[in-house]
DNA sequence: CGCCTGCTTCGATGAACTTCTAATCAACAG
DNA sequence: CTGTTGATTAGAAGTTCATCGAAGCAGGCG
């Protein structure tokens, strides 16, 4: 692949130590940190991609194999490899191909920074509607 | 208004008992899931409705007027006016006038149901990159 | 009542996105 | 080497989305 995948997610914004409160309700989101992020969300704003996500990470062994991920859909082959494309350059995902078949792994990592920036402050919040 | 905001998030699928585990990783999401929870992240995939959602949660009282929300970006009323409006149908956001000004506030469930989805399946996952 | 301000709706436009077919690349079997 | 299968890329068609200007609605003031 000739096109580098973005490093949205560096080192520079740590996803464990996000202590008590989400970086959401603490303070306003500058309008750089909001133009990084939404592309994650926009990643995992689709129900295939959603899916195929979530198909990844359920998936034994934590990787998947891009034949049984297209078998679970009524789409194209080219339309799942583009899909899992987003998902890669999001960061999402990472793959690696073996011999015939290409394997797709998730990346915790960011999927857990997102959960922590929408998360609730307290664990209080989360049963008020 | 007319047109109705879309339940999407009911009593059926609770927030606070997540217990455990993601959703995302203990099981592949259905077609129907899918269906129903990417509009949700599709709310929040964008810059302005990022920004805008993380206003009115900081905001002290937990509520915000739109002239405040309106003189935070380079955008016209109209433009921040749509934004509210796909927030609100989203489920995230509800408002009420009062008065000359209209107020909105965040709804803490919708956003706590979709951290726990795509939350980490146990703590130890979340440092690993 | 008449006007003004705050916010929303309407209609249009240009960009982005999803999906497809056709073609290409990579690995393996005969 | 040649053919076959798995996966991606390229290009195109149809749809959705973000944004704007103009117009409309709601509430307060003189």
């Amino acid at each position: 692949m000739s096109k580098q995948v973005l490093p949205i997610l560096d080192a520079g914004m740590d996803v464990s130590g996000a202590a008590c409160c989400a970086p959401l309700v603490c303070e306003p989101l500058s309008e750089s940190e909001a133009a990084e992020l939404a592309p994650l969300f926009k990643a995992i704003a689709d129900p295939v991609r959603l899916r195929l996500l979530s198909l990844i990470a359920c998936h034994e062994g934590g990787e998947t194999c891009v034949c049984d991920l297209t078998a679970a859909f009524d789409l194209t082959p080219p339309t799942i490899s583009h899909h899992l494309k987003v998902l890669k350059q999001a960061g999402l995902i990472d793959s690696e191909r073996r011999g015939t078949w290409v394997y797709y792994w998730i990346n915790p990592a960011v999927l857990a920074r997102m959960s922590a920036l929408i998360g609730p402050a307290s664990p209080a919040l989360a049963g008020t509607a």
